[in-house]
DNA sequence: CTTTCTGCAAACACTTTGCAGGGTC
DNA sequence: GACCCTGCAAAGTGTTTGCAGAAAG
């Protein structure tokens, strides 16, 4: 089941997963290590993720699946994406629209801004600026110290009109 | 009805408001040009934000509002916050914790970064940290000319552990 | 007296949970 | 064969909306 990879492309991020499997390392393996089990939903929700570069909400992810697999209900995407989180691979994002979104990094958590349009709604990352190096680092070490806080993970958002509302008129 | 205000002690942000009102400045100027009006509860409202230093959740005015005002219900507290920062004098909160906070700030932004503890939940501002002079401003300029986003509101927060729930051992 | 505001209940959107059947190891 | 995982339906959040009566101007 999991021997007949097509390898006429570059592995995709599933087919790493499967060898990492294979080899007992990687998500799958993780999971065999918590004593949970290998699915075909959690395959197909993790490949989704995985692929995508957008930041995808629990909705999105459920059209997305329901065109291959019409019998993975909502429910299952909410409890695997939980399962993703508490592995780490996926960070869990709460931009104030009502509805999560979920940001795949593979267990490397590289900060960078986020970019909320106003108009639109897109997000955007800003992967390509050192947010850290810019920064952020001295933000971090003053409020450490001064605050005495401990500081796990950093976020950094911004709100306004992206290039395309602006152009377009948009208010 | 606005002219019995007990003198006995420096203005509260209440009097203060209804002077204004009466001069025709302020919050309640601002509501009577919108044509809206000046009710009981919006002036409570007004009252428990505006004395809070805390960043409270429409349930929590509403605890400390039923105290005092047991006929004023949710859905108005959920209407005059609405109201309210759309008139600029709050600023919407969301942290991921299910419910939206919400920040009294007279009308001025000056930003600043939030400390969440990730252990007890508490919520800290750091307001006297000058975070774009800390290295902010950088990162937004660059921002804003690499992806040509016109910025409006900036939002930084770091989750962790705060001073108390890392000395009191808690993970 | 007109128009806005209010409380209630119902509706809402997103997410979680209980349970019996099915799949994985 | 034991136990985990799944889908469905139902329950649960925090928040919004429709409506008739109350209040502001």
């Amino acid at each position: 089941m999991f021997s007949k990879l097509n390898r006429s492309h570059r592995a995709s991020s599933v087919e790493r997963h499967m060898n990492d499997f294979r080899r007992g390392k990687g998500w799958g393996a993780q999971i065999k290590r918590m004593g949970r089990r290998m699915t075909v939903p959690r395959r197909a929700i993790f490949k989704v993720v995985s692929n995508s570069s957008k930041h995808l909400s629990a909705e999105d992810i459920y059209m997305e699946i329901h065109k291959k697999y019409p019998g993975i209900g909502l429910t299952t995407i909410y409890r695997t994406l939980k399962l993703l989180v508490k592995t780490g691979l996926l960070i869990k994002h709460e931009f104030g629209e009502g509805c999560a979104r979920y940001e795949y990094t593979a267990g490397k958590i590289k900060e960078h801004a986020h970019l909320i349009c106003m108009s639109c709604g897109k997000v955007q990352d800003c992967s390509d600026i050192d947010i850290e190096k810019f920064g952020l680092d001295k933000i971090s070490k003053e409020v450490s110290s001064r605050y005495s806080f401990n500081i796990k993970r950093k976020r950094l958002v911004f709100h306004g009109l992206c290039e395309e509302c602006v152009k377009g008129g948009k208010k």
